[in-house]
DNA sequence: CAAGATCGCTACGCTACGGTAGCGTAGTCA
DNA sequence: TGACTACGCTACCGTAGCGTAGCGATCTTG
């Protein structure tokens, strides 16, 4: 039924998805999915709660390429299905819903945390004169305007290039790691 | 009427937005309202029209400055109400309607356009070496990130930091103009 | 085998909302 | 004064969607 749920918001978005689609989808009958759920909102954020698991792996390499790491994988999470999708809806509902603002909040939080550590940690090694909130602002800002505003797909290239605009520096002749 | 379809956007969400509600809010009959639009996306789609506007008056002073002054007012216009509220549910919406994204992307392109077209004069007449798209999407994406997913009220500071980073420059002591 | 839990199914009740019909009324203009 | 336009109002139609009742079947567990 989560799937299902999962698979629907994707297809129709959050604000157009009902129990009876949900019911149909997953071949189950609109009761069952009532004695596990209290009520719409509950099955919906039980579903997203799911798809919020933060990233385990921390990349290797030096500061720079660490960074651009975790900055690509944040574009391609925001840029592929199913958070290509949710993400605008999410935005939406943050503003009115608490709840919703929760799981939001939570979302971003685990993505942009790993992120901000590695640049404040880069910029102390590398002895770079920036401020390192201002840089991952930069960094996450630009993946994410060009994602939600240009509706452009994710792209290795503009990542590595916004990473060291960011950070000052050179742009990496090749892909790290 | 219109102004009565704003008001209720902004309070209750477009898509939460009814004709009844308009009706009510306005002192006019909803058949009234159905002489003068088709539908319900048609006066949806009118009321936010007459919001896209673009700003007339260019701002004066150094290329900096005047970033600066561009960058302040793009992160006041999506830090505000009207659109402070609407934003998030115009990104939304312009993933599922053809209309809607069109009035997005109007609204979007008049705010970065001037903003992109002083950066790149910056850029050669101050001869940085940087370029000027991705300092356009750092600034103004740090901005837009900043209000979407800090959900942080607009900081004429935090503009400045951000704007003098991007350019790589210092961050001027005084506000500028 | 018996009891309990779980599920499917049909049929509801209820509300909200988009959009329309039809009629009466108040202004406007020649 | 007579035609025209615009509006208000009430009453609808049709649909979608949340959440529930009640019954029978199936499956599990002791």
């Amino acid at each position: 039924m989560l799937d299902a749920t999962v698979t629907l918001m994707v297809q129709r978005g959050i604000h157009a998805l009902n129990i009876d689609g949900i019911a149909e989808h997953s071949g189950v009958a609109k009761t069952t999915i009532y004695r596990h759920w209290s009520s719409r909102e509950a099955i919906i954020l039980d579903a997203l709660s799911n798809l919020i698991a933060p990233e385990i792996q921390t990349p290797t390499g030096t500061p720079v390429e660490q960074i651009h790491h975790l900055a690509w994988r944040f574009a391609e999470k925001i840029g592929t299905p199913p958070w290509s999708v949710l993400f605008p809806d999410l935005i939406a509902l943050a503003g009115r819903s608490e709840r919703m603002r929760g799981v939001y909040e939570d979302f971003m939080r685990l993505r942009r945390q790993p992120v901000a550590e590695v640049i404040a940690r880069a910029i102390t090694a590398d002895n770079i004169d920036a401020d390192a909130d201002v840089v991952a602002l930069m960094i996450l800002g630009a993946i994410t305007y060009r994602q939600l505003v240009l509706l452009a797909p994710p792209d290795e290239g503009f990542v590595r290039q916004v990473v060291s605009a960011a950070l000052r520096q050179p742009v990496p002749a090749t892909s790290p790691r």
